[in-house]
DNA sequence: GGCCTTGTACCCTAATCAGGGGACAGCGCC
DNA sequence: GGCGCTGTCCCCTGATTAGGGTACAAGGCC
């Protein structure tokens, strides 16, 4: 799966970024990496389209979020559909969650903060995702680790660690029988552990306690 | 919220990692670290929990995720129940998506490869944690992107509306009976729909419809 | 005018689930 | 030494779901 981290070519970046001193920062310093080239730098996204249409595909894209016209973000989504084979790292100043997780919702690959990350760090941040890695500035991570953990809910203490585990499954859409298959349990049990659970989460069917997983945590 | 990247005293860490020879390598490198200290480094949860009786509470643990007795993995729910304000980051050979997500939802903090991160990055880590960020290895990051992004899903177009109407209820909870009274339909047609979404969806159970609707868009 | 997709409805059989019940061993609490 | 909770297993009955048909009217597409 992972790309060589070594490309024996260099590799075609796109900038886009509005700020001018940013820009040519990042230029200066990515373009004369023996591993990059730098076909396009613009400053924003109706000028990253233009230049799409005559120059070759980017492997990796250095996309701003907010820029003049279209947003970076709002771009992205349009961008993955067009080059699905080309990597999106965003970057921008803030660590804003909803845009984390907008971004890594519509398929971005790395999302950097700017004054987070020095040039080093870019380049690190491109070698990565061109080795089937992603690049989240430590702060990024931490917001979108959020995403993860079950809303603080009332169910986990109630629920025994086992009782959760059959809740697991079944929302992964195991039937009874496969749920017991792999916890290598009788099927009678896995009934029984349902029961309570219908009991302690006050519901009466399957639909209903996943809804609630649904909703509740997952 | 980020905590200060610069604690005047050294961090305490504990360590908890089987293979002796890398359990020696990070206290090696990680102990003369001026940032940090070590109170705790042994070679398997159980020990640790016997540490933490006698310690100081570490304000960051390094455990490996695979362990002889208990597993990292298992001990991770225990471990931010008792120590809510500590971080745990996770170590490992191979970044199988399965235990990442799991790690993920338990709270971790960090989750790193062990033969993709070199010592002076395992220190980034720590300090990454301590200041409020996450610590992911780029391979994990791209596994844990995957969770953002809505299953490949060709639904919407493909449903009718009629269809998703019905779909909708039964993600609510409903059940088919409960669907044709809302829809004033005869269950029988229900039933119709029902079994087309299976069709159009490939699935054949309830369970595996709900799991997909709720990972899909929803 | 055919052909396909929807929306609607019915029939059938087998499998699964819902919701009762009972049983017993282990563990912790008081 | 009980009492409660958990984990495991079993039995039963009735409701629901799974999956396979068939049917027909309406509408779109070629």
């Amino acid at each position: 799966m992972p790309v060589s981290a070594h490309p024996i070519f260099p590799v075609a970046l796109a900038i886009v970024e509005d700020d001018a001193r940013v820009r040519e920062l990042l230029r200066e310093y990515l373009c004369h990496q023996p591993e990059f080239s730098c076909p396009i730098v613009v400053g924003s996204v109706e000028e990253l389209w233009e230049e799409l249409e005559l120059s070759l595909v980017p492997r990796v894209i250095l996309l701003d979020v907010s820029l003049p016209g279209q947003t970076g973000l709002q771009a992205l989504p349009e961008l993955r559909k067009r080059l699905p084979g080309t990597d999106v790292i965003l970057q921008t100043m803030h660590d804003d969650p909803d845009r984390i997780y907008q971004a890594l919702r519509a398929g971005a690959t790395g999302y950097v903060i700017k004054n987070a990350t020095s040039l080093p760090q870019y380049k690190q941040a491109i070698l990565d995702v061109l080795a089937g890695g992603a690049a989240l500035s430590p702060s990024v991570a931490r917001k979108a680790l959020l995403h993860f953990q079950p809303a603080p809910s009332q169910q986990p203490e109630l629920l025994s660690a086992r009782e959760q585990e059959v809740m697991q499954l079944l929302v992964d859409g195991l039937s009874e029988k496969q749920v017991a298959a792999r916890l290598t349990l009788s099927p009678e049990t896995v009934h029984t552990y349902v029961k309570r659970l219908y009991g302690k989460l006050q519901v009466r069917s399957r639909g209903e306690l996943l809804a609630r997983a649904a909703k509740g945590d997952l």
